[in-house]
DNA sequence: GTCTATATGGGGATAGAC
DNA sequence: GTCTATCCCCATATAGAC
């Protein structure tokens, strides 16, 4: 199969995103997903993939090739697209305001966060989940494929944030910077942080709206916050 | 084995603690702790941990009993101290202040979590890591045992800070509890979030007192954030 | 307490009929 | 493209000698 193009973008796929049953490829990225995020990538077995999406076990490798081929077809899948919206974002804010906001800068990530959270048909809040699982976990696949194909991604985002936040030094920043994708990739994916140490039903609630009410806030005091010293 | 005590707290292994090489139990413990963190639970075999430890493969099941229980063991070894130093701070602090400054009660988190990541002998950073790592992938072992035992923790956490941050509902209170815990855990992870946003060898570099001399005016900063609207 | 040997099951991957 | 059947490996766990 071609590796540049996933099934969601084949003809196949786009005559069945509206009938009953996509197909198999479809499918099978479509549960792996779930999956993944469920259980992790060791944990899931080709064997618990197949049967949920209803399709046979050897369907997996002669459609991708092996399961870390899958991961990475999950994977690639909804990245680019999101990152993509970031950078458009990005490119929309740096034409339509000289200066800068921290505010204007962190929402154009978590923007393109919440539309994918809440659109159903891109997974919803799916793929941002296995995106903070992926980062803690450390997946040589996620080193090896992502960390070089996107370092437009992360140069964008360090210019900009130096641009809106010039007082800082390179070290403060990179810090600043570091904590704030932590916060932000672990709110939207709602990990359990919350039910262990907050024990509280409100924050369990996965309302992304709510999530972007409170967060937004937060990471930007802790990006602005003054100098010490 | 009597499943209330660890062998880092058993006679033998005190008697072993300055010796090259700790009694079996231990040894499992602690390449169990690191592997655990480097690959995951599921990722990890008895057979990769009997070899490193140098120990017999059947080793684990006669000491643990079984491999979730052997997870739980390394876990419990760490927790429950970590645990009782954050309460014995907060205790003290209470003792010492009438109003509780948010950054003395995010101290009382902090110092104790710094303490443990910087001696080797419990682990150094090893557990801190596992923590992180840990709730993220939301295993039904840390929910089942920990959630349980821990409850006092959440609670008095709760309490301080809603002493400490009085015009806060009880709501948004919630939410900027779960954003400060959840970045103080990455943290302390050294995840590597960081090394694909930012590209940062200053990030990498695990020194935990450059993580807090950053890390504590980013999480009080947005704890007392004011209230919108 | 420690070892060897083994039981038992599940994992990913593939060959080859259809 | 999809199926069945199977290969081969590695997992956890245990039985029983020492």
């Amino acid at each position: 199969m071609d590796k540049t193009k996933y099934p969601a973008s084949t003809k196949k796929a786009q005559e069945n995103m509206e009938a009953s049953r996509p197909d198999t490829a479809t499918r099978i990225l479509d549960v792996s997903e779930r999956l993944f995020v469920e259980h992790g990538f060791e944990a899931t077995s080709l064997r618990m993939i197949t049967q949920q999406a209803e399709v046979n076990l050897a369907a997996v490798n002669y459609h991708f090739g092996s399961k870390d081929a899958l991961f990475e077809a999950v994977f690639m899948r909804r990245l680019a697209p999101l990152i993509a919206s970031c950078l458009a974002e990005l490119d929309e804010l740096e034409a339509r305001e000289e200066k800068l906001s921290v505010e204007g800068l962190v929402t154009t990530f978590i923007r393109p966060c919440l539309a994918l959270s809440k659109d159903p048909a891109r997974g919803g809040a799916l793929f941002v989940r296995l995106l903070s699982r992926t980062l803690v976990e450390n997946h040589r696949l996620l080193r090896e494929t992502i960390s070089q194909q996107y370092s437009v991604f992360v140069q964008r985002y360090s210019r900009a944030f130096h641009h809106a936040l010039p007082e800082l030094g390179v070290e403060e920043l990179a810090w600043r910077m570091h904590f704030a994708f932590s916060v932000m990739f672990n709110a939207f994916a709602g990990n359990d942080v919350l039910k262990i140490f907050t024990r509280s039903q409100i924050v369990s609630a996965r309302d992304p709206d709510m999530i972007v009410k409170y967060l937004v806030p937060f990471v930007v005091a802790g990006l602005v916050s003054p100098v010490e010293g």
